[in-house]
DNA sequence: TATAAATAGGATAAATTTATCCGAAATAAA
DNA sequence: TTTATTTCGGATAAATTTATCCTATTTATA
């Protein structure tokens, strides 16, 4: 569905979401280990995550990643999917084809366009407090 | 969402019914201009649509790829999509959690589980005749 | 101001996916 | 039985994604 940069990102800000709560910062070891993903590429998309004004950091001693509180409710889950792989999974065509719409649709177009409707729907209604709030009840994990 | 071999699978598949509802064998050739790709990497791919028993093919002269017509109404598109790409698009964790189900979910899982199921139900619901029925009526198209 | 602790970012490598090429095997027809 | 045609399948290459490593830059504190 996603590449595996997205879903390290994805996980990555609910991880960083649920310590800035506690007004914590977070280093890409400390994501890395809670998310289980390898270090050096984490902190490669922790910079996408930045440059995206999806999370923010701080440079130097007593540094690391965090997302202001009220912004935590601000940041959709498409967003994310959208810095990092994109929108043509819920924007493009499901058979690939450069052009379809409605007045040139690939065969399974209105087929796809009910599933690619409910994913866009789902990923812009979904925002990372929901999904961080899941983390910190202890209901939802980040790794197995 | 789904990998390339995958948009040309399905494509191919698709073309490959419309022409055996006219008794016509197609080779790999004619097949990727029509579907506007890669013939020899389209080839590989129409190879396991062939071991996965969605297509057939014949070998030497005379000889291309049909599928016999009264199993195009049978086929349907998650066949494809699993001999392809596997199942993990609609069974897999949306976070590529090895474990995420009920007891166990990514802080995504509801969220996810809806978009999937509608993805699953689409794929397992959806025959390659309909498909090919909106190339044969024109109202279609396998290329720009 | 020096030092230690962090992120930023470039270069590179490994793995996977996408794509090409070519010879082997099969088969219909001459 | 020979020939032309066609799929099969292995080897290889190109492109992309995933991953690692190392240095530069920034910044709080001693």
């Amino acid at each position: 569905m996603f590449s595996k940069a997205c879903e390290y990102g994805i996980k990555a800000a609910i991880f960083i979401a649920t310590k800035s709560y506690e007004d914590k910062r977070v280093s890409p070891k400390e994501i890395a280990e809670k998310i289980n993903s390898p270090q050096a590429f984490t902190a490669k998309i922790l910079q996408s995550l930045v440059r995206n004004d999806i999370v923010s950091s701080v440079k130097g001693a007593y540094g690391g990643f965090e997302i202001q509180k009220d912004r935590i409710s601000q940041v959709k889950l498409a967003q994310i999917v959208k810095a990092i792989d994109g929108d043509s999974i819920y924007m493009g065509c499901g058979l690939g084809l450069e052009k379809c719409d409605e007045n040139h649709p690939c065969p399974a177009h209105d087929k796809f366009k009910v599933v690619r409707d409910e994913l866009q729907n789902m990923l812009e209604n979904t925002t990372l407090e929901e999904l961080a709030l899941n983390i910190k009840s202890g209901s939802a994990f980040l790794k197995a």
